[in-house]
DNA sequence: CAGTATCCTCGAGGATACTG
DNA sequence: CAGTATCCTCGAGGATACTG
């Protein structure tokens, strides 16, 4: 067994280490709950489509709703584990925005509903509050790395 | 061209979306820079990391720095741009282990290495200061999305 | 040690046709 | 409309051997 099992981010990766998935979470976010309206959307030829959503529903990650009955037909939705990964897409959302942007296209702004203004993902301290980059984290519990 | 095409997410994924590359990145962040480090760590095939470190390069998000002559060595660092994905990684691990983590083994905590308090990655209103969840986030300059 | 070169296999991906 | 079924292809992934 090697570093690469059994911790949480491989475990994550399991369900968004996935160009597909994270499209189709991305989708959902947006508001596509449907399969035509997702296929369409990215272009994803449906037996993809079926395995993807059936794989978040499996992680429980999305839940089948019934929208109509006879014949019955089901929406896509965030579970709450679902909607616990909005600071993911958030991240890269605002990393690709930053690093990654084809300079002619504008980028895609999120914004909190009330103030209409702009959001940002970060990483903070819960003690004292800071915002923290990569040089002022570290790993709880463990001598300090030597390797 | 469909949706999947030319955002600032599925730019993302390029670089990211991918169990490998993800892996790699994390393994950087851990402090492995060199690429026996990294292959024992993950278990990774060589020529699989051959391949992600030279496309991890190429994206700009790590680079090589020679640590020895004669024969000449590198080892991978993170430039700005792959230290900017810090809170990728973080949201990743919180909502592992929050949400999918085995819970025989232990969470893998980050701290604040001053304050020796964990870290948290959110998303928070840039005026208001409010940590925001999806459901007060909308997209900027669009009708809101009736579907 | 840090790769490169080769080879093989399996399965992801996509296209197309079909169905309750 | 929301899938399921089939079929095909290509390339990712892994193993192994080799090299400056």
């Amino acid at each position: 067994m090697t570093a690469a099992d059994n911790d949480s981010i491989s475990a994550a990766v399991e369900v968004i280490g996935d160009r597909w998935s994270l499209l189709v979470l991305r989708g959902v976010f947006r508001g596509l709950h449907r399969f035509g309206e997702l296929r369409d959307d990215l272009g994803i030829a449906s037996n993809l489509l079926t395995d993807r959503l059936g794989r978040l529903v499996n992680y429980e990650v999305l839940e089948k709703v019934p929208y109509q009955h006879r014949p019955v037909r089901y929406e896509y939705r965030l579970t709450e584990s679902g909607r616990a990964l909005s600071p993911v897409l958030v991240a890269i959302m605002q990393w690709g925005d930053s690093y990654r942007q084809d300079p002619t296209s504008a980028p895609m702004t999120l914004v909190h509903a009330q103030c209409n203004a702009p959001v940002e993902n970060i990483t903070r301290c819960t003690q004292c509050n800071e915002v923290l980059d990569a040089q002022h984290i570290r790993r709880a519990d463990h001598r300090t790395s030597t390797t």
